[in-house]
DNA sequence: GATCCTGTCTACCAGATGGTAGACAGGATC
DNA sequence: GATCCTGTCTACCATCTGGTAGACAGGATC
């Protein structure tokens, strides 16, 4: 069977369909089987183009760590001159993928629980960007224009309250948020809100 | 073999064992033969104490969020005049806790891949007590004592920074922090600060 | 002493899992 | 036309999975 244009070529639709199915439910608890059902193909196709699970998961992790470098470096890379806009940027940018794909923070979370091998692969591949932002916002934080404290903590922090909110719908549920698209925008902007007055100096 | 006080009841080891496996690594992701191991017991002496799978599960569900509860609903009722040092011994009386059993928030974070049952099991048991909260910051937000905002999601949005913060390891590693007392009792204050930040009133 | 109850065990089982071996179809290359 | 390459397939396999059936040992009850 050729591949045409609506047959996309089997390894990127094999990816796709692992990253939502690993992200959502964990990458221990989906098997080969699953993933090749959803593409429609056989596991051992799935094993044709991936030489192993543990391969088809680094890949995995290798195209969401650049799908999100990508949106967040352009984000920091931004016009925009105070701090606070500056997160807002980065923050507005991931939402959107992060809620259209909730798979995409999904498997950042799954990092923890991962191999200590791919995790490290995965932070070693972060690193840079993490280590930029850090500088960043210890720099504005001398500058007096970030509330002070440890640029590097108030980092984890703020990344913690967004992917904790956007990988979370059941603590939403609890709270009766509705998931439509005025709740969504609701969502985002509250986000932006208790991450800007977290951040915001201390006025005196 | 009898019981002795060295060997305290298999069930409570089993289940100790399994908010653990759970907790760190995802209900699927770990076996039953997996845990009666850890227990120092076989597979089958798990399934004369827990029916099934999902009866084990349903168990350690229901230990988890009761231990939450008693705490959390301890630190609410202290004396704290102020919304903000409320929220301060909230943190604190999770936070110790939740580090030395990163398995706990972990597990509170599994339920969103939990079939729903479970799922709303868990919620209809914590439902109570996310109200109270809610209510209790809508009131005070009110009082001009907490920064005006959705206090639905502002819990939320608390949470997650939390429990973010508490069950991914690897985003600390990436901003190096290290995990001593020292960096623990730091991690703790940074938290309280920025949660502090994010719900006190705009001076104006 | 016979009987029952409790807790643990061994022995299985059917189905799923990750993975190997190799057949085969269709196109490209010679 | 023979050969090779690519991508998918069927047929297996060993191991692990959740779960059932039932043996057995030790204590309590009669």
């Amino acid at each position: 069977m050729p591949d045409t244009p609506t047959r996309p070529r089997t390894r990127q639709r094999i990816l796709d369909a692992a990253l939502d199915l690993f992200g959502t439910r964990g990458v221990d608890a989906v098997s080969l089987d699953e993933i090749a059902r959803d593409v429609g193909v056989r596991k051992q196709t799935v094993l044709y183009w991936f030489d192993s699970k543990d391969t088809l998961v680094d890949a995995v992790l290798e195209q969401v760590a650049s799908e999100l470098l990508v949106v967040i470096d352009a984000a920091i890379r931004s016009a925009e001159d105070d701090p606070l806009d500056r997160v807002d940027a980065v923050v507005r940018a991931v939402f959107r993928p992060a809620v259209r794909r909730p798979a995409l923070l999904g498997l950042v979370r799954e990092v923890s629980r991962l191999p200590a091998a791919q995790a490290d692969r995965l932070r070693s591949m972060v690193q840079p960007v993490v280590d930029r932002c850090v500088d960043y916002l210890a720099l504005e934080m001398e500058k007096g224009r970030l509330r002070r404290a440890d640029p590097g903590l108030v980092a984890a922090l703020a990344y913690a309250t967004v992917t904790g909110i956007a990988t979370e719908p059941e603590s939403l549920r609890a709270v009766r948020w509705e998931a439509s698209a005025v709740g969504l925008r609701h969502l985002r902007d509250e986000l932006r809100a208790f991450l800007r007055a977290a951040l915001a100096p201390e006025r005196s």
